[in-house]
DNA sequence: CTACTATAGTTTAACGTTAAACGAACAGGA
DNA sequence: TCCTGTTCGTTTAACGTTAAACTATAGTAG
């Protein structure tokens, strides 16, 4: 195989990821409630899954996002009563995220439209496909999550 | 295999895709060359692979993009004189979008960077992990493309 | 204690994008 | 020819994001 060859494989590769990517984030905006972001829902899912308490800054980690978007996203969260933000008593700077019942509730409904969205783009194709094809994201994942200067 | 499992595993290879495809992104972004995006990139290589004189609706279709978006990458484009935009002889309404020399120039520069950024992203994979990867996504893009109401 | 440095969160300007409204030009049927 | 609807490209406001500057607090070495 020549250099140019690999060279398209690897485009290819990484053209059909960036399309994918592109069509089911949109497909998942366009089920959430209206006004509703993925960054928001993410947030609340995060919190609800691993535990709230978290501070801004770590949740800006996680999801790869700058301090000032974080701040954004929860200030939207907290103007729609989704998540109450209080000072943290031991940190004078930080503070700390919490799930309000309505944010707990807001996200088993948008879980429950994910749901119903993902039976969708199954399509034709199975469980196992998608379950076949995750080791190698995975590890790709990992690799490039590293290899980021 | 339960409900919620199966939901467990196309979450898991949507939330690896969406991270694969912004890490590469930002990537591949960083490479370029100042100010060069990589939607302006993405324009000059169409054109330059699948032929110039495209109109700008046709790019915005191409790129699943508002044709607001692409007035505004063409503009760029145009300002650092890598394309010229020609009104279209035979629909007044319309316009041709072609490469200069410049433009053509531009985009061997970007597709060096490229190559040097696929090797590095490549890491401890081979050709043949993409390229067996690959036809799923493909076949997955497909459907996704054609269920996008 | 005093500096110095680092970290938490906010704010600002800029960017690329979308959605929607718009004028101009085309296409088809009455 | 006129009417109706459609398409082309641009413009505008709004959005979510980034990068960078800023304030306030914390940690640490002298």
């Amino acid at each position: 195989m020549t250099k140019h060859q690999e060279e398209a494989v690897l485009s290819a590769f990484f053209t059909e990821i960036g399309i994918i990517s592109q069509l089911s984030f949109k497909a998942f905006e366009q089920v959430l409630p209206h006004g509703f972001t993925v960054s928001q829902f993410s947030v609340l899912n995060n919190l609800s899954r691993l535990g709230d308490g978290k501070s801004p800054s770590v949740l800006a980690n996680a999801f790869q996002v700058t301090k000032g978007a974080m701040t954004n996203t929860l200030a939207k969260l907290e103007a729609s009563g989704l998540v109450e933000v209080r000072a943290d008593a031991t940190d004078r700077r930080g503070k700390q995220v919490f799930l309000t019942p309505a944010g707990i509730k807001a996200r088993t409904v948008a879980l429950k439209s994910r749901a119903r969205l993902l039976e969708e783009l199954l399509g034709p194709f199975t469980t196992t496909d998608f379950a076949n094809a995750t080791p190698f994201l995975a590890k790709l994942r990992a690799h490039l999550d590293a290899a980021r200067d």
